[in-house]
DNA sequence: TCAAAAGTGTTTAGTCTACACCCATGA
DNA sequence: TCATGGGTGTAGACTAAACACTTTTGA
């Protein structure tokens, strides 16, 4: 959940460098404490099914976008905020899946060291190194219309494929899995599947995504009927530039 | 979520009644603040399913069975014991289902108005009269072994069928509509519904749970082959007390 | 004209629906 | 013996799986 960003986000923001005396002090108390949100942003690229992680300033540490819930912010809006500052977009579908729990799921070692490299010397009891419960969102996006947004605290924010994430921090590769099963689980029953979709996109595309979220190979006529016997598909050009073969058509997705 | 609930029974255990000068002293504390845990406990019981709910000590506030989470306490645990306390259970099926997060989803004046009944004067800033976040989980019990257990603060604790529920405090009834929408989904690919069950049930009211459930009637052939061909259910007598009919069979749940 | 991939047809098997039928039981 | 509800049989409809076939395209 990469819990300081949004906090020193705030102190560089104010230049603000004297030590904090109070724990509950404004940069704290804007924020709800012990409650965080991460960020689970799919996308869908290169036939590959990708998520977008933060990795810390000169350091191998990624994370899971995330941030935290202002006193006065329904949960939703906390989570679209989180999710829109990384990716530039506005229309973003989002589910909540889960809410990690455990008492001991971060470790506050590392995040104190991250602190005090950023010159920043928490007290023994500051919120930021207390327990944090962390209620699980995964977004469904556009790759084509997302421009990764880094903040001054994490200099990376990149797509990774499935199969090539890195080591992540805390529990988020656990976070990452149940995000997955939980995007399969709702594959079929929300019709999901199209928010990772650009506007147009040929029956093969489709079908690609569904394997690598489904995680096996489906039949090409089977699923091309299955699909259209939806009908939530519209077919748009005939044309295609490329290989040697029949043109597919286009589609774009109704209602 | 009876936020009080907890609370205030501590504050009985230790008879003390001065006033609170800091808000976050030893009653307090002990609890993540902002967070809490509300519980749907379902039972199914004469053909009917039901909820286990909280009366207010001489009053018509009705409320979800909740409690908070300890510092060091993980959050499957919470739920678990603040199930167990009202039921008397310790195998529980729990089922996290949902984060209800609204910023203004509790009104605090009731509340307030409580505690003060209660003898206890709570500051402004009371941390229980602040946002509360909560998680809500979902408990499928056998309504033969529930012996249903109110507290200090609550006198009542008692079931009430699914279409008898009375009027709930805060966003409870919401909460319910929820999490049953949550059982229905999950009926039939988590084979949910046998936690409900006692040990020894017909075909028949295995039926009529299902049909509860999922609120429509189902064809009776159909469904006995459907429930047999899951392999999971063992005869045990052809006996049984009653009627001017053919005896139907007991069925036992197996794994 | 050939290979490759797109789109559609077709056969088969399996599952689900609806109803029919027989069985056991107590009045 | 009759009404009632429990258990199973079965014909038809619907759905899914597997494979075959045709079409379009660039080399």
């Amino acid at each position: 959940m990469f819990i300081f960003t949004k906090y020193l986000s705030y102190r560089i923001k104010h230049m603000d460098n004297r030590k904090e005396k109070n724990e509950s002090d404004a940069a704290g108390s804007d924020y709800m404490h012990g409650l965080a949100i991460d960020a689970v942003i799919f996308g869908f690229h290169d036939h590959q099914l990708k998520v977008l992680l933060m990795q810390y300033k000169r350091s191998n540490i990624y994370a899971l976008p995330g941030g935290f819930i202002h006193k006065e912010e329904n949960l939703e809006d906390a989570a679209h905020r989180v999710v829109s500052e990384r990716t530039g977009l506005t229309d973003i579908y989002l589910e909540q899946f889960h809410v990690f729990g455990d008492a001991h799921r971060a470790d506050p070692a590392p995040l104190r060291s991250i602190m005090m490299a950023n010159g920043f010397e928490p007290g023994e009891n500051h919120w930021l190194l207390q327990r944090f419960v962390s209620i699980g969102y995964y977004a469904l996006v556009d790759f084509t219309k997302v421009t990764p947004m880094p903040d001054r605290i994490f200099d990376g924010c990149n797509w990774y494929g499935l199969n090539d994430i890195p080591p992540l921090m805390q529990d988020h590769e656990t976070i990452v899995k149940k995000a997955l099963e939980s995007l399969r689980t709702n594959l079929d029953n929300k019709l999901v599947a199209f928010n990772l979709m650009p506007e147009e996109f040929t029956m093969n595309d489709l079908q690609a995504l569904y394997e690598t979220i489904l995680d096996k190979k489906l039949l090409r006529p089977a699923f091309q009927r299955k699909i259209l016997s939806l009908n939530i598909l519209q077919r748009i050009a005939k044309k295609w530039t490329g290989g040697a073969h029949k043109a597919p058509y286009l589609y774009k997705f109704i209602r």
